[in-house]
DNA sequence: TGTCGATACGTGTATACGCACGTACCGGAA
DNA sequence: TTCCGGTACGTGCGTATACACGTATCGACA
């Protein structure tokens, strides 16, 4: 019957699956920052720019993982509210580097217990899995992408 | 050191890891059926209608698990698509009943063993763990959304 | 029968995402 | 020095997502 299977199917997709994770886990991580007016998107940007320490467009986006170009409008929005800003490399000028302003490090600091909070949430949400074996399974799928055509 | 804890915290965030998935695996499924000019959440929004059969916009929403907006400005391009069309519910005229127009089933036929192929690779990325147990973890994050504020 | 809260849905606006394409710049070879 | 392939980045376009708000309709009650 087309229809049982079809049922079958929107409940054992692991691709859909992964997707209404991730909203959710999106809208989980976002409520803890909206008061300060950040998104998940963009306190995983500032983590991997403090992290990284004024990487380049390119190097940012390899390390969140995210298309350059996609990146590169997530940051105009964060530029816009002050807490990064571009600079042209003196030793290449094709290079932007990115750096985080006074006012993104302040930002990043308030927005820390947040996010120790959220992710002890979602930790408890998991149950007793351990979450480092939980984040390599996620990591197997995020492979998917990779050796491809 | 404030370097350090940042790096470590791009690793260890359970939203950023399972958003990071989600965008690879959504790839992946996107890329077996981007020759049929279909994507991962139009199959997912197909196999849905299918399995109900007609339902109406609120109900194929929490379906599909997305926000009812989201679904009808998703159901415009594949009402324009000509997958599948929608009518006023005569019981109710404020109901838009979603139906499966032939061309949506056929197409449907022909993404089925594309999807097959797709979920056997991402099962195999996976490893060795139970792909229902996986779900079941994904589910519990997708929980983290329902019973709050 | 008219009113009014509740329900079902669409639209305006904004962020997030990525492919295709174009531009500026770099460095080595002719 | 000029040319040319490669590199770093931005923009145009289209899809996906969701909140705030508005509109049409329904059903029960005065």
């Amino acid at each position: 019957m087309k229809r049982k299977r079809a049922r079958k199917i929107a409940t054992e997709c692991l691709g859909a699956a992964t997707q209404r994770a991730g909203r959710a886990v999106t809208a989980h991580y976002d409520r803890a920052f909206a008061d300060l007016g950040l998104t998940s998107t963009q306190f995983t940007t500032l983590t991997a720019v403090r992290g990284i320490g004024s990487p380049s467009v390119n190097a940012l986006a390899e390390s969140v993982r995210t298309d350059r170009t996609t990146l590169t409008r997530n940051l105009s929005l964060m530029v816009r509210n002050g807490w990064v800003k571009k600079a042209t490399a003196p030793s290449d000028r094709r290079v932007q580097t990115v750096e985080l302003t006074d006012a993104g490090a302040a930002l990043l600091d308030l927005a820390l217990p947040r996010w120790r909070a959220a992710q002890a949430e979602a930790r408890t949400a998991l149950g007793k899995i351990n979450p480092t074996k939980f984040r390599d399974l996620l990591g197997r799928l995020e492979r998917l992408a990779d050796a491809r055509p």
